[in-house]
DNA sequence: TACATTCGTACAATATAACATACAACTTGG
DNA sequence: CCAAGTTGTATGTTATATTGTACGAATGTA
């Protein structure tokens, strides 16, 4: 309950924050990343017209931000530089992050017991969102439904840890994993070993 | 120019399977996407144009393949329905799954000093891939790149990895974690003890 | 049952995306 | 240096996206 009303208040803060970003039109931000993926790969419109059957007067006009291209049209932009929408549509993002053990504190500490440590926040382009949930010997944890959509990964890290979910338990065990669709509630066990979880929650596009 | 090439190379051939695409111009596929959403929401075509600012008629259209939206159209609709472009694009997704440790095998074994066990294999619903990376001492590992977009986590369970990338050196023990850009080389190196790694790569909406 | 409202589709008018071609400025090669 | 090639921009034409309105069918209400 505490962890799932945490999570989604993570949810609602980190995602709306990203979400209010936008202040100029989309056409012009895809015009902006157009022309900036073109030029780090060396390509002159030319080029460009060539690999995506996109004309180069549109292509210019598309990174000029003077024309909203259709979505077939953007679909054979990304298709002929082989990059997906997202890298049309959002900015370049940083290359590596590195999240240290020590680092993060827990935003959960039930009794000190069972803690979770955020570790990657949610991401609006992956929808993931990382933790790191340590266990002392014979802590369970009951978890409320996350939203419907949201599905669950539990990668063992080391220790045991039993999942009670539909009524069916799982016992897993270092190395083991598990995925479920999270819109229940489920229970965590943790057996007679301290237990370390990567927990990995991925949001649905919604 | 190599860089590119390498990476389109992988595109092709490592993941065109996973990535098994529909053969339908994308205007299609976000026309069954949009009325699915819409109809899972409840909404009428009306009130779908109150939300978005879109004429009832072009909702129409686009739900029927029959016109292939500009960018700002989409952008509208999206917003209005509190949407990412990926919610748009993709289809949506499935219970428990338990992936045990010894059920696994790997997939790569290079002297057999570094071992990748797939998890769970890649999800077009979540675009999420989950290994399992095993390194005895004193491995090395050189990746090739991934293609452009995909981002790699890596969730330290034991032991001590040393990542190599950009120039830059980042030495990660268990519990920490790192997420990286994934289409450029990258190398890892385990210390002196064996190392347990959660490998995850996250694909781009494509 | 009759009437009102809602629904998705059709259609004509308007706006704009997308194209091919031309062109001035710049770069490259002999 | 000059000619040829390349580059991004401008322009007119065509295709199509987008709108507002009308309409028949379906649904809801008294």
């Amino acid at each position: 309950m505490v962890h799932t009303r945490e999570g989604r208040f993570l949810w609602v803060n980190t995602f709306s924050d990203n979400r209010g970003e936008p202040m100029e039109p989309i056409h012009v931000q895809i015009g902006r990343n157009l022309q900036r993926l073109r030029k780090q790969r060396g390509l002159s419109l030319d080029k460009l017209a060539e690999l995506t059957g996109v004309s180069k007067g549109m292509l210019a006009q598309i990174e000029r931000g003077e024309s909203s291209p259709t979505v077939t049209t953007l679909w054979k932009i990304a298709a002929g530089l082989n990059l997906t929408f997202s890298a049309l549509i959002e900015p370049e993002p940083p290359t590596v992050t590195v999240v240290p053990r020590v680092a993060t504190s827990p935003v959960v500490e039930e009794g000190g017991g069972y803690r979770v440590y955020p570790v990657f926040p949610f991401d609006r382009a992956t929808r993931l969102e990382v933790y790191r949930v340590e266990m002392d010997p014979g802590v369970i944890h009951a978890s409320e439904p996350h939203p419907a959509g949201v599905e669950e990964y539990l990668l063992i890290a080391e220790g045991e840890l039993s999942v009670d979910v539909d009524g069916c338990t799982y016992t897993l065990r270092a190395g083991d994993a598990l995925r479920m669709v999270a819109d229940r509630p489920h229970t965590y066990r943790c057996g007679d070993r301290p237990t370390r979880v990567h927990m990995l929650l991925v949001y649905p596009p919604r």
